[in-house]
DNA sequence: TATGAATGAGGCTTCATTCAT
DNA sequence: AATGAATGAAGCCTCATTCAT
């Protein structure tokens, strides 16, 4: 008994490997120049054994996206972060953008995963992931929506414009041109980040602030008279 | 010396037809499942052919994307729009948006290009055109920001920040997950560009409102007593 | 002693189980397509625990062959036919055509190993025991051309044109082109076992049966004078 | 015109090189053992060359076997031998034979290619003139039964017998096994090539020898008393 | 004894690019 | 100038067999 789990252990030890590195010469090399004996070389395996673990390149790119996104399903689960939408905002740019060369990875790799039809149980897998996690989103934001706080549109144009502009923030950031433009990376990243956290709230009219100012006058001056 | 010029004529429609051919099927299949075989079947000529007008494939590459970049730069000179920033920024996503596939299919061959190193004169070339277009916006900026118009960062913040707003967007259109998410796609796109519009616009704080609100009703007295 | 034996037992049955799902596979997905691996699975055992079995996949194939060459040649021993020739020719028929595409793979797998060079003691085996089998017919068949019964022709002439006809019979079977071809196999079968049961019987000529009848006109008038 | 010609010859002339390169390796040493480059450079030409013109292994194998089952068809609408039932038989017999393990091969291959659901409309041409043939053929073998040379049986038995005889000739002819057996090999073939011709003929019983001996002696009765 | 992870040679196929005509 | 046949490097994947546990 003790020596089957060792060897199971052992051979997911392995293949959590071969995850790694391959995610590693994905990233530096970009995955077309990345061939599967290259992996094996750099694990220090056979190129047979991957595919012991793995049925086909493809199931490599997906097992790794697949990785991910439970990293960030994990995140909307998490109670700390789950019920306020603003530190869920944050969270969702901050997760994004802790390590932007591996999001445009995966991105890249959905499209061409997509595109070439390869393991479509997995795709689905993955989206169902992604899926689940925008459900809950949505009942986050209809909640902010009835409480006045975010514009009354469907709420994935909320999470939508969000996807979007985190989307765009990991181009920006690893594309050779713009990285060159952003001297003050950091800084810009906070930038956009308020912007994230900001857009879609319910933008305060001059009327409604004036009115607003008037009310909290009128109940200050109700509770002064306390 | 008639002939000659109507030669050359011939040989740069020519030219141009491989490139319209080859963008459409670049957009129709993807870049990597178009041989240059194809494009020249297509056109309808031989495959040396089209060695006689691009040393490579990625020379084609290149010129698609300088010509769309070139477009755009077209766009930024154009006085009717370049004095505002709010239209120039509206201009700037309709540009984007009007045809995203071929945005994305432009911004994936820059990624590949780079990575391989290829053509560099031409990629070196596509960032001149850029920068030069940025820089004009740089100057655009600065005006809108001494105004008391745009918040006072680096001026590069706010361009970067369009970008990466209709990066995103253009993605989430393409995305064959998001899309799907996105039933009111144009109702989407009219909020995703309401943003764009409006972030980084110096954000009135409530005393600003007030304080506002008293100097316009002083004014207002002013006027009234007139 | 009696655990010694008892394990031998199960060795010889496991042995057995994995011959019988060799042959399984083999039959359903053409052995090329039937992986060791694929046996082991099915049998619910190792891929190692099969080579505790036999050296190689060729040696699974030629035990496979062996046990069809020995069970033919049973039928060959056994009195009830093998003293008559056309009954044993029936029986022959029958046994070929019982398992068509067993015979057909045998068939096949024969070829293979032997272009191979593979397992050649193995090979012997199997050619010895056909041998046997043939020498005996040979014998039966001597009889009966003495007889007068079989054309006067070597043997081997006889049995080697029976072997022609079946294996025709059982690539006929089995063919995807002419067993769409062949509406009423049964029917079909029968007329060409009966082909085969009369091939090579010695010709009664004209001449010959008039002869013979003259013949037995005057046995019989001889017998009519007893 | 000339030179576009020549070229067009040249390619021909190096496709019917590769398919006669490729058919004697395949049978020297069977199509599993030649693989794709040994063809290129048994012929001295790169591997990719052969792509240009087939499109796979497989293509090679349908070309080989179309020009086979044409040269057949040929040899059915040849005049001289396509009214006769037993000059047919004698020629089918005779093609068959000719080259034995070409046949061979080929009937393996179509069992792979079958097998392999590989390049569908090739297959579907092959079965198409085969069955023209087989056509041709039917109506030939009906005027026999109609004249009550042949047993009147569905035609398709008569050719379909052929098949399988020739088909376990060949079989016969080419496994080293039997071949060893075969000390008279030609004696053999004519003998087996005399049953084909034979078999399905009308059998004479033995009633109706003497009846029809009876009919021609009073026919010559009557004649003779003219 | 049973296991199954590891191996790696080798097969088929693709395609950008060259170059002789 | 136009062609398109030829090239060959390079990639992905398979599977019989071995061997350490």
């Amino acid at each position: 008994m003790h020596k089957e789990s060792r060897k199971v252990r052992e051979f997911r030890r392995r293949e959590q490997e071969i995850l790694d590195t391959a995610l590693g010469l994905f990233l530096e090399q970009g995955e077309d120049a990345v061939t599967v004996e290259m992996i094996a070389d750099a694990v220090g395996i056979g190129k047979g054994t991957i595919y012991k673990h793995f049925k086909s390149k493809a199931e490599i790119y997906l097992r790794l996206m697949l990785d991910y996104e439970r990293e960030l399903n994990e995140l909307f689960q998490s109670e700390s972060v789950s019920s306020d939408k603003e530190s869920l905002s944050r969270a969702y740019f901050a997760f994004r953008m802790r390590d932007p060369q591996r999001y445009h990875l995966f991105d890249r790799l959905e499209e061409k995963v997509l595109k070439g039809q390869q393991v479509p149980e997995m795709v689905e897998q993955l989206h169902t992931i992604r899926a689940s996690n925008f459900e809950r989103l949505t009942r986050l934001i209809e909640g902010r929506i009835a409480e006045g706080k975010l514009e009354d549109v469907p709420p994935y144009f909320h999470y939508c414009a969000a996807w979007a502009l985190v989307h765009g923030a990991v181009a920006l950031y690893h594309s050779p041109f713009w990285s060159n433009v952003l001297e003050d990376q950091d800084g810009f990243f906070q930038f956009l980040m308020d912007i994230g956290v900001r857009m879609g709230n319910k933008r305060v009219k001059r009327e409604d602030v004036t009115a607003q100012i008037s009310a909290e006058t009128e109940v200050a001056a109700e509770l002064d008279t306390e």
